[in-house]
DNA sequence: CAAGTGTAGATTGTCAACAATTTATGTTGA
DNA sequence: TCAACATAAATTGTTGACAATCTACACTTG
């Protein structure tokens, strides 16, 4: 393909990103079929780095493949994904644990401006960048942790989780934005209380289950 | 390839996984660059399934891709090695909490039948077989938990520790097998004392922290 | 002698083609 | 009408080839 402006090599890993966003935006629905000719001319590439894009997405555990049937997009039973929010409170605590240390100022400076970001995205009704911005908060701590380790793990827990959380937040979009747990977590890490921190962010996750699950469920029937 | 008796399609899985146990037992030491002709005619394979091995392991945590200059074996500092270990502590507990209500027996005695290979394996002086009889006992906890959602992540941890595991593993074989922990464990799991188990685990991983670091360190300065 | 330069070889990135297999289609027969 | 079967189309698995880039090494130059 190699785009003009866009750097050559890393056809695979843009073909995985830009697939990967198609499946968490339910573009391709769980259990869909993943073509490889037909991924590979929506982008202008030929097979061979759809398939090394598709193989990186297995390992993150949005996709399936089975031998001569090719990949499809993974789906998760009601367990699975009660066990997915599990670790992620306990990974996202962890990563709290991996603040100590670091510059807390400036995390939660970054996190208000997030946070601003999505008030704007909610009042223009914009839900995928509402639900971007609120994906980037999230991603802005782990980053901050600077942990090679529990940055590679959280690819993998937010790659599985994310699809369930993408049909939550545009079920529930209504225009009015939800920061409350955002702004809390930000102030708390501003006092760099980080219990607190942890407290919020794992009930932040947690209370965001079941209801995730059932918009999850009810997609899955509705398609 | 096609290997006869072996089904034609796992091809870049098993080259993933052979490369995967080359690696682990440092015979491409960390920061060594992996060439995909050279690991294709290793196999009798051509490079498309080898960099989609690569792939795989490269989200597995143990190669890194330098695009136009290939893949080389991660190479971990100590500061990774103290997360690795700290997390590998927190899943595997998280492991042992999913065990409720699964056959505790029949886990128990599959885990004694391990142990037993242990001790003839480490009497026999075959490192190799008592490392992977080794992690075939984690592993073997791991399936009971029967979550797709701790195997994935597991895979994924495993892989990145496994290397300093085997170092020190391999440095400090005596011929005496170390099963204490094991045996420990296996009888725990017996009693169904889940608390205990857990103890146990966690404790079992931390304890050969620092250690596991010190042969890592020592092993790739000699090399 | 050190530093920079240029060329040859090796290595990666991508593609197009072919064989093997699966899936879809249509036909026949009860 | 429906099921079983045969055939055609589509899809995957793998390979070999070519272009682009990097690496190593000899060579020049100050």
């Amino acid at each position: 393909m190699n785009k003009p402006g866009e750097l050559p090599h890393t056809i695979p890993y843009y073909l995985a990103e830009q697939i990967k966003a198609d499946i968490i935006r339910w573009r391709y629905p769980p259990g869909s079929n993943l073509r490889e000719v037909e991924l590979g001319g929506e982008f202008g590439s030929s097979r061979g780095p759809v398939r090394e894009a598709l193989r990186i997405l297995e390992l993150q555990g949005l996709v399936v493949h089975s031998p001569r049937r090719g990949f499809r997009v993974r789906k998760w039973g009601e367990e699975d994904l009660r066990q997915l929010y599990r670790l992620r409170a306990q990974l996202e605590g962890e990563v709290i644990d991996a603040l100590a240390g670091k510059d807390a100022t400036s995390l939660a400076d970054a996190l208000d401006q997030i946070n601003a970001d999505m008030v704007r995205h909610a009042r223009e009704g914009n839900v995928d960048a509402y639900f971007a911005a609120n994906i980037a908060f999230h991603q802005r701590i782990i980053d901050s942790a600077e942990s090679a380790v529990l940055s590679a793990i959280m690819v993998q827990v937010n790659a599985m989780s994310l699809p369930a959380r993408y049909m939550l937040l545009s079920t529930e979009f209504s225009g009015r934005p939800q920061y409350d747990y955002h702004s809390r977590i930000s102030a708390a890490i501003r006092d760099r209380n980080f219990p607190l921190v942890r407290k919020l962010t794992t009930e932040h996750v947690t209370t965001n289950l079941s209801r995730a699950i059932e918009a999850y469920e009810k997609a899955l029937n509705s398609a």
